[in-house]
DNA sequence: CAAGTTGTTCAAAAAAACTTGAACAAACCC
DNA sequence: GGGTTTGTTCAAGTTTTTTTGAACAACTTG
C-alpha cells in the first residue's frame, strides 16, 4: 500500500502552463543573465514574472519552471535585492507573491549599485594596497614602473566612477513605450 | 651521466621575477577579470603585461605567472582579440612579444565591441522568434500579454543599442593622465 | 632533412559555479 | 501542543567552465 508522504499532494499537474512565447521569453533571459554573470536560474525566474501581469508565490514559480526550493528561494531573494523583482501580499493570504520591475531603468541601476558600484570600492582598498607596497620600494627602475601604473590605475578608476552616474541618468530617458503613459 | 633531455634548459630559474606590487596589481585584474566574466588567466596575463614596459614573449608569461602553454596561448590569443593587447615583433628575432593595451577607451570599446555587440544582435533573432509565436497564437488573454512584452523588449533593445556607443564616446574623453601628454 | 624552436589544439583533469533536497526555523491555526 | 504552511540554509551532488600538458603542425636553420 502507498502511504501518502506528509498530506495528499494532489495536483491535476498543472505543470507547464507556460506558452511557447513564454518559454521562449525566459530562455532569453536565462542567456541574458548568463552574460551578466548571474545565474541561470534567477534569469528563468525572472523571464517567467515578467512575463505575467499577476503575482506568483514561489511554489508557483518552482513548479512552472521545475526548480528546486533552493534555487527558487535564492534566486527570488536575489533578485529582489538586485531590485528586479518585488513581493506584494495579497490580504488575508501567507504567501509572498512576486512582480517583474520592468522599468529598465531601474533594472540597469539595480544592477550597476550591486555589482559595479562593490567592485569599484573594492578597487579603492587594492590601490591603496599598492600605494604601501610601492612606499616599502626603494627608488628603482621597478618603483618608477610602479608608480606610473599606480597613477594609470587611478584615472580608470575616476573615468568608471563618472561613468556609472552617466549610464543611470541616460538608459531610460525615454523608457516606457510611446503609447499609454503610464507608470 | 645525465642526458638532458631535448637541449640544454640551463637557465638560474628567473622565475620569480615578479615585485610584490606587481602580484598585487596582477591580482587586482584577475579579479577584475573574473567580474568581466573573463576567465582569471586572461586577467592575470594582462596584469602582468600591464606592468611591464618591455614586450613579453609567452614563454615569459607562462613563467612568470606559472600558468600552463595551453592557458598563455589560448589567453593572449583572446586578449588580443578584445583589442587589450597586441604583439609586436623584435627584428630578427622569431618571437611574438607582447604588450599591455592601456588607453580606457580603447579597452572598453574592445569589451563592448567583442562581448555586448553579439548579444545585442542575438536578441534580435530571439525577439524575431517571439513575434513568430506569437503570430501563431489565436487573439486571447496570453497573445495580448505576450504582445506587451514583446513591445517592451523591443524598446529595451533600442535603449541599449543607444547606449553602448555612448559608453565608448564617454570613457576616456580625458583619458591619459593630465601631465605629459603622449598618446 | 634532422634537430630545434614557436605556437596551437584538444581530451582529460581540476576547479568553480550552480542546483538540489532534506533538515530546520518560524509562524499560523485549530 | 500537534499538525500544517511558508520559507531559509547548507552540505552534497551535478553541471559548467577553466586549466593542463602531451601531441601535433609549421617553420627555421645548420
Amino acid at each position: 500500500m502507498v502511504k501518502i508522504s506528509h498530506y495528499s499532494q494532489l495536483k491535476i499537474s498543472p505543470v507547464h502552463d507556460l506558452d511557447d512565447w513564454e518559454i521562449a521569453v525566459i530562455d532569453l533571459f536565462l542567456n541574458a543573465a548568463n552574460s551578466f554573470g548571474l545565474p541561470k536560474s534567477y534569469g528563468q525566474i525572472y523571464g517567467l514574472l515578467f512575463c505575467r501581469d499577476l503575482p506568483l508565490a514561489m511554489d508557483e514559480v518552482m513548479e512552472l519552471l521545475n526548480i528546486s526550493k533552493g534555487s527558487a528561494s535564492q534566486g527570488l531573494r536575489a533578485l529582489r535585492q538586485l531590485g528586479a523583482i518585488f513581493s506584494v501580499f495579497a490580504p488575508g493570504d501567507r504567501k509572498e507573491r512576486f512582480v517583474a520591475e520592468i522599468r529598465l531603468r531601474k533594472l540597469v541601476g539595480g544592477f550597476l549599485r550591486e555589482q559595479a558600484d562593490p567592485h569599484l570600492d573594492k578597487g579603492v582598498g587594492r590601490l591603496k594596497q599598492i600605494e604601501t607596497l610601492l612606499g616599502n620600494l626603494d627608488d628603482s627602475d621597478s618603483w618608477q614602473r610602479g608608480v606610473r601604473r599606480h597613477e594609470i590605475l587611478l584615472g580608470w578608476h575616476r573615468q568608471m566612477s563618472r561613468l556609472l552616474p552617466w549610464v543611470k541618468m541616460v538608459v531610460g530617458k525615454s523608457d516606457r513605450l510611446p503609447k499609454k503613459s503610464s507608470d
